[in-house]
RNA sequence: GGUGGGAUGGCCGAGAGGCGAGGCAGCGGCCUGCAAAGCCGUAUACACGGGUUCGAAUCCCGUUCCCACCUCCA
């Protein structure tokens, strides 16, 4: 069964068919970079359209992924002067803090991460179009969309112009209230660059509809974002696109909040949770496991005990994982089974094909208990490739090399350990469980959890 | 006022007309010297009130409550 995806602009569930065969253009909308993450971002921006292309890569597809960073708007520079540092040194360290956090979840880097100061020439360029084609104006040194002039306007959020409270704040030369500014004339004291109507700076929408046309073409198949950005940021860049006579985005997919107490994830909120706070509390896979394992176009009503149960889940998951490495032999990475392909294209319905994988981690511990090696070892196969998909294969980069107990040290670790275990062992033997227990205890003390399988002791971290 | 999304068992979360997804916690059992891990079993769940139907958590009508967008927002 093919891919379907929700449509936005469908509002419904649609077959994915991709523009051209084989490959897939997706853009989605990456962070304005005026403050430090929270996990809404993280979840919003990275992760989902991490499993997406992940899942359009599996499936066959050649992807070409393009998350842009938002680096000039109006937040940067009020930010940026209120803590009496440049806007570009604001935006920078933003940027690098954005880019610890998908790497810190693992998220896989897009083809191309553009920046918006970087585009100015294909901004202006299509500014121009825009205002040649009788759909912007310029005045006063700004230079507005105007929003009538677009036949569809509307189309993707269901918002009617004659219904709509207010457009964006009141400019000097606006035609209408509803029309948006895509460039700014640059106020003393503001960066600027130079253009045919004066200095200033791109508006907010313009930067992405330009990059997605520099990398993707005026056509190209999935746009994404989070849902607060259907309107008025993605109907302004498809109105923007749609004007210079381009098709823009064939799919628009939308991912829904981290919400705290019912209520959105926000700075101004203070409800705000960034993924070092988070990571203190569970490891960033468990993070990853627990921001992946809601539909994304469910909302994840944040908790601590949710975050717990998902990081037990995944030990679960883990725990067989590792089971299979000692006693059988480390696994492959194996194909999917059906059902659980069949819910990934399903509009990428994660939880159930987390259920799939559930099912196959207890038949593999099943047949570990029945000392079926390779029938464990194929169940642990399939595991770590369905593992893979969703970026949470605990064998792979990076969470391999982050945390843990890695190589060296492990090795020493357990050449220290053994020592102990063995005598434990002895005193096992001898029935000496006192000897036995006060061995495990003084162990479990310092950290270290023991477990007796067929196979002799294990002992782990935790 | 306009637009969109919700309310599922102790908790988290799928599903969307008929076999009670999955996880976490609990209880009983198996295994274990005891544990741990694992396995097996275990639930008067679908906001409320009507209706349609042989059958509704799922469809229809009404009601209540919650959230988001229409201003910056993943």
């Amino acid at each position: 069964m093919p891919l379907r995806l929700y449509d936005t602009a469908a509002r419904e569930v649609r077959p994915f068919e991709p523009l051209h065969p084989g490959r897939v253009g997706l853009y989605n909308c990456g962070a304005t970079v005026q403050a430090v993450p929270h996990i809404g971002h993280l979840r919003g921006a990275g992760i989902v359209y991490d499993v997406l292309r992940r899942w359009l890569e599996f499936s066959g597809f050649e992807v070409v992924h393009v998350r842009n960073v938002t680096d000039i708007d109006d937040k940067i520079l009020t930010k940026a002067a209120e803590a009496g540092r440049p806007w570009w040194a604001w935006a920078a360290e933003h940027e690098r803090e954005f880019s610890r956090a998908y790497d810190a979840l693992g998220c896989l880097p897009p083809t191309v991460e553009p920046r918006a100061t970087g585009h100015i020439p294909q901004i202006q360029q299509m500014i121009a179009e825009l205002i040649d084609a009788g759909r912007a104006y310029a005045a006063a040194g700004d230079v507005y969309f105007a929003v009538r002039t677009q036949p569809d306007y509307g189309f993707l959020s269901g918002q009617r112009l004659d219904e709509m409270v207010q457009g964006e704040s009141e400019g000097a030369g606006k035609r209408d209230p509803a029309d948006f500014t895509m460039w700014k004339a640059a106020k003393p004291g503001e960066p600027s660059w130079p253009s045919p109507w004066g200095p200033g700076r791109p508006g907010w929408h313009i930067e992405c509809s330009a990059m997605a046309r520099a990398y993707l073409g005026d056509a190209f198949d999935i746009h994404g974002g989070g849902i607060d950005l259907i309107f008025p940021h993605h109907e302004n860049e498809a109105a923007q696109s749609h004007g210079t006579g381009a098709g823009f985005a064939r799919y628009w997919v939308h991912s829904h909040w981290v919400t705290m107490a019912g209520e959105k994830m926000s700075k101004s909120l203070g409800n705000v949770l960034s993924v070092p706070a988070l990571t203190r509390r569970v490891r960033p896979i468990a993070l990853r496991y627990y921001l992946v394992s809601v539909h994304y176009r469910s909302s994840i009503e944040f908790s601590d005990g949710a975050l717990d149960d998902a990081a037990t889940a995944f030990e679960r998951v883990e725990g067989f994982l590792s089971r299979v490495a000692e006693r059988v032999g480390p696994a492959g990475v194996g194909d999917v089974p059906e059902d659980f392909a069949a819910a990934m294209d399903d509009d990428l319905s994660v939880p159930r094909a987390l259920a799939v994988l559930h099912d196959r981690v207890r038949a593999g511990n099943t047949a570990l208990a029945a000392a079926d090696g390779d029938g464990a070892a194929a169940e642990a196969s399939a595991v770590r490739g369905m593992l893979a998909v969703l970026g949470l294969d605990p064998f792979a980069e990076p969470w391999t090399s982050a945390g843990g107990t890695g190589g060296g040290l492990r090795a020493a670790t357990d050449a220290l350990l053994t020592e102990l275990l063995q005598e434990r062992t002895a005193a096992r033997a001898r029935r000496d469980w006192a000897a036995a227990d006060a061995i495990r205890d003084k162990l479990s003390a310092a950290g270290f959890a023991v477990e007796d399988t067929p196979d002799g002791p294990v002992w782990s971290v935790g």
